[in-house]
RNA sequence: GGACCCGUAGCUCAGCUGGAUAGAGCGCUGCCCUCCGAAGGCAGAGGUCGUACGUUCGAAUCGUAUCGGGUCCGCCA
């Protein structure tokens, strides 16, 4: 249970009894009510800014409503004191007890502590990664996946229903080069001299072990036939098996799709006719010729009658065309109906993780989403930022067009699928992230992703310990909440670790609200800073260890204080994908 | 020329969708220490939140302008 929600439900049910009363105008606007923690803990253990934000609207001043709340407010069980302080703000402080419940609370519910019901079942679609299949994975990509996988968690956790999807890139100019290129290496394979790849061809050596299969398959059948033959035979050749390698990296990242979607198959669909047809519905489509960029000169650059989506009508700069000079639909043709398709199959939420270079395309997207779904579809685009790769501070070296790319492979079997996922959230995804190799797997506090392991570690072993000096003792969370003499949590230190971890409710919900996964790795950072330091408490103080022999009681409680630390943070890094261990072992 | 993203402590970054005296880690300064499980601990200094107006009871957060860095810009996807 969240305790601040609780608690604004409280309160909105003393305004509406004031409104009746007559003490406050009926009718306001509690929209912009919230119920927090405040930011600095000597204010109390909840704020409230209702008196601020009622002011205006009942024509009253911000104290004389918050004296109205004071009023109330004491009268609710759990509340200890209520004052009024700064400008307007109504503190709240609950007894210890009603802290201390929520250790109880989050034995008893295991890692399912913080799901939340906020999403109230609202299906989302989120589509990320979508590479083109024209190579495998590289490490550039593992940003988006990780992001896009851990925010499908995050609003699972929060009640939405959530469809991950992965959207191929099989129709257009791209897999053709695929194709052209596969096709050189095939005759490679089968005797042929290759000087050298031809520019605008993709170089990399995948495409060799492409070509053997091929050959193995086919024989040389495809030496003496003419191009319109083999090239779409070779073409999706290669795209299923590059699929095929692309879904292997995706499941070695720990990510799993529901549903991958084929452009080609969209377009054969008929979707596309279908969307535009809409859109001339709407009157949203006419011939025009756009003014060519100021600024930076095309070369080729001539005027041209095109087919024209008004994306201005809906925000964008400028109106988008929708085919191409050859009759041919444009990507973002394919990609509206797309989007339509992901509308109708159910999700009202769209949610698109795109690499930086897609920074421009958003705007002419969330037009077209909201035209096409009669304003009934949203879109939300998250844009990650670069990642650069260093090793021990120097940047990786990597040349697209020699085709010496580090692949998402090469990351994993490097420092292992944990360190990439969480790393990966450790910047707001619009940052730019530095991903150096030596520094992600150092054994040092500058290393998140080990501290927080290692917390959790160490909540493990402390109970190993307690085991081992009393075999017999179940310290199942069940038994823990039930036997546990939790009044016993005394210590400030301790208190706050539990309202930190009471807090874990609320970060998941705005945390998912805002579409940000990222929090969540900051959150386990402040809970295992929190833990440490209450460790390192018991360094100088032998009385605040948690293993007493003396105190068989405090021990018990510590114990589930700390099965608690552990079941937080297994639940947070279940989030973002990232497995839980109970020993470190260098 | 335009669009989008970023600009917060010496460095790397948070900042809970507008709240109270702006936070963390590293680095720096000064003490302490060798531990139930292995990153040593504690304390301190350090910021006119790029700049200027504006909206608001209240702005790092919203708006406008401007400077600096990045990404991108008609039939590539």
């Amino acid at each position: 249970m969240n305790l601040f929600n609780e608690f604004a439900k409280d309160l909105r049910v003393i305004l509406d009894d004031l409104a009746a009363n007559g003490e406050l105008p009926a009718g306001l606007d509690l929209s912009k009510v919230t119920v927090e923690p405040p930011r600095d803990a000597s204010h109390g253990d909840l704020s409230t800014n209702a008196a601020l934000v009622l002011a205006k609207q009942a024509g009253r001043k911000p104290r004389e409503i918050a004296d109205l709340l004071v009023a109330r407010l004491q009268g609710l069980a759990d509340v200890t004191s209520v004052e009024i302080a700064g400008p307007g703000f109504v503190n709240l402080r609950l007894s210890d007890d009603t802290w201390r419940q929520r250790v109880g609370d989050i034995l008893v519910a295991g890692v399912t502590y913080g799901n939340s019901s906020v999403g109230a079942g609202t299906a989302v679609n989120i589509e990320y990664v979508s590479a083109n299949p024209t190579g495998p994975l590289h490490a550039a990509h593992a940003r988006g996946a990780v992001v896009g996988d851990a925010l499908a968690s995050l609003l699972e956790k929060a009640g939405y229903t959530v469809t991950r999807e992965y959207y191929i890139n099989d129709a257009g100019a791209q897999v053709e080069v695929l194709g052209r290129s596969t096709y050189l290496r095939y005759r490679e394979a089968l005797g042929e001299t290759v000087a050298e790849v031809p520019a605008g061809m993709y170089p990399g050596e995948y495409l060799k072990d492409v070509a053997a299969d091929l050959v193995e398959r086919d024989g040389s059948k495809w030496l003496d036939a003419p191009e319109s033959e083999w090239l779409p035979a070779i073409r999706d050749f290669a795209i299923e098996r590059i699929l095929i390698g692309i879904k292997e990296d995706l499941a070695a990242l720990g990510v799993r799709k529901q549903i991958f979607s084929s452009e080609r198959a969209l377009i054969a669909s008929g979707a596309v006719e279908d969307a535009y047809q809409s859109l001339i519905d709407q009157d949203l489509i006419y011939q025009g010729v756009l003014e060519p960029p100021k600024g930076k000169k095309p070369d080729d650059w001539e005027p041209r009658p095109q087919t024209l989506f008004r994306a201005t009508q809906f925000g964008d700069d400028v109106d988008r065309p929708l085919k191409k000079s050859d009759g041919s639909w444009t990507y973002f043709a394919n990609d509206i109906a797309y989007h339509l398709d992901k509308f109708r199959r159910g999700s009202s939420v769209l949610i698109d993780v795109l690499g930086a270079d897609h920074g421009g395309y958003v705007k002419r997207m969330q037009a077209a989403t909201t035209a096409v779904t009669g304003g009934q579809g949203t879109l939300d685009a998250k844009i990650c930022q670069l990642v650069h790769l260093l090793q021990n501070g120097e940047p990786v070296k990597m040349s697209k067009r020699a085709g010496t790319f580090v692949t998402l492979r090469d990351v994993i079997d490097q420092v292992g699928r944990d360190v990439v996922r969480f790393i990966m959230l450790t910047r707001r995804n619009d940052q730019t992230l530095e991903f150096d190799f030596a520094k992600v797997t150092e054994q040092s506090k500058d290393n998140p992703v080990f501290y927080v392991q290692y917390a959790h570690a160490r909540c493990h072993s402390v109970l190993r310990h307690a085991s081992a000096a009393a075999p017999e003792r179940n310290l199942g969370p069940d038994v823990l909440a039930a036997t546990a003499a939790l009044s016993r949590l005394e210590a400030p230190e301790e208190l706050a670790l539990i309202k930190l971890m009471a807090n874990w409710p609320r970060i998941i919900e705005s945390a998912a609200q805002a579409h940000e996964a990222h929090r969540i790795a900051f959150y386990l950072y402040d809970l295992a800073a929190a833990f440490h330091g209450l460790w390192n408490k018991g360094k100088d103080d032998t009385t605040m260890r948690f293993l007493l022999e003396e105190d068989p009681e405090l021990t018990t409680a510590r114990l589930a204080l700390i099965k608690a630390v552990s079941i937080v943070i297994a639940s947070g890094l279940g989030v973002m994908g990232v497995e839980p261990v109970e020993e470190l072992r260098g």
